[in-house]
DNA sequence: TTGACATGTAAGTGAGTACTCACTAAGTTA
DNA sequence: TAACTTAGTGAGTACTCACTTACATGTCAA
């Protein structure tokens, strides 16, 4: 019986959740399979969390620390827009292949979660996504880096549908994507519908 | 009392199965929910489905039939390729749209099946989307529509993400999306990158 | 008219669910 | 070292799940 600090328990819990999600899907998690990774028994993971809600909103909590942020940095950063739409599409992807759960979790969940909370919480992280991305290219065609006559939120759509294409690509071709250079494959493209002076 | 045969009842299910996972998400599918909408007892469900599963391998039996038979056609047609590219984007997108619970099934449930055997009709379902997608791209390479310097392969990838751009722009906007545009839409900016000479 | 069959219901089943409870052991501090 | 807090256990709660069983009834051919 080994004990640890609630605030490791509550990361451990967290991982584990994230982890149960990317393997096995929103509809295989269990307290009872959150329990068995984290290797303590199921009582014990409500020292930790009053209840499997408070988990996952952990988990979405991080999500609003660690990836917003690093998104909101890079939009706000004052470098080429093409440059900059680069880092922010990487990093983006960066933190989906770490944390492989956080798609399926606020895609598909987002739209469905009973919890009113848990739902507003995830569409305003979609919807800040997108906001973020349209600054950048509205930056860009500012600067004259990018043509004006692109619809920029037609543009971001397309955008946000991104992650899943990495995705789709992860579970299509099993250990043979090149996750490395996705983001930069993914730019090669949307930047010739950028310059593209129709 | 109503009775009707068991191929209509079948029929019934499969509507109400797709409803379910719409409005509700893969995760609250339930029997007792799909007898409700149905309007029917739990136990009569199994007089037309042997288990929970058939009714959603019949699902997607269903989405071959009708959505990849009218892609295929869409494909294989000899008119332009940016013709044929807007044609086939907005039938699957009008498909989405007319069967909304399968976007989530194919997409988020692909990856997670814990059934090898749904889990390899969804993926061959997603593959062939993709291969059709590139085989329209690089016939209007061909005919010289498009610059032959796109990887046609990363194209596609991003193709693929476009039924999620449309999830999520349903749930950012809900009822304010124009549906029926927003195949038009995403062709303008694929169209971009498409003729753009690099 | 009958009887077989298809379609239905209501009331089960066992397994799984989130969560709680009484209790125990380890660490910290007076 | 005794008192107190924190983190653990394992059994038990009420409930939901997919699915089954026993039985009823509408339909239709013989």
């Amino acid at each position: 019986m080994e004990r640890k600090p609630t605030e490791i328990r509550q990361e451990e819990i967290k991982k584990a959740v994230l982890s149960i999600i990317d393997q096995e899907g929103m509809h295989n998690l269990s307290t009872r399979k959150v329990a068995e990774r984290v290797g303590v028994s199921e009582g014990a993971l409500f020292r930790h969390f009053r209840t499997k809600r408070e988990m996952i909103l952990a988990v979405v909590d991080e999500v609003e620390e660690v990836l917003m942020k690093s998104l909101r940095d890079v939009a706000a950063e004052e470098s080429p827009a093409e440059d900059r739409l680069l880092k922010f599409l990487c990093a983006h992807v960066r933190y989906l292949i770490a944390n492989k759960g956080i798609t399926i979790l606020l895609f598909s969940e987002a739209a469905h979660a009973n919890d009113p909370e848990l739902k507003s919480r995830m569409l305003k992280i979609l919807n800040e996504q997108k906001r973020l991305a349209k600054k950048i290219v509205n930056d860009g065609m500012s600067t004259g880096e990018w043509d004006k006559s692109l619809n920029v939120d037609h543009f971001a759509t397309l955008y946000m549908g991104i992650p899943i294409s990495l995705n789709i690509e992860l579970v299509l071709n099993p250990g043979g994507v090149n996750t490395d250079n996705f983001c930069k494959k993914m730019l090669a493209i949307l930047g010739r519908a950028l310059r593209s002076g129709n």
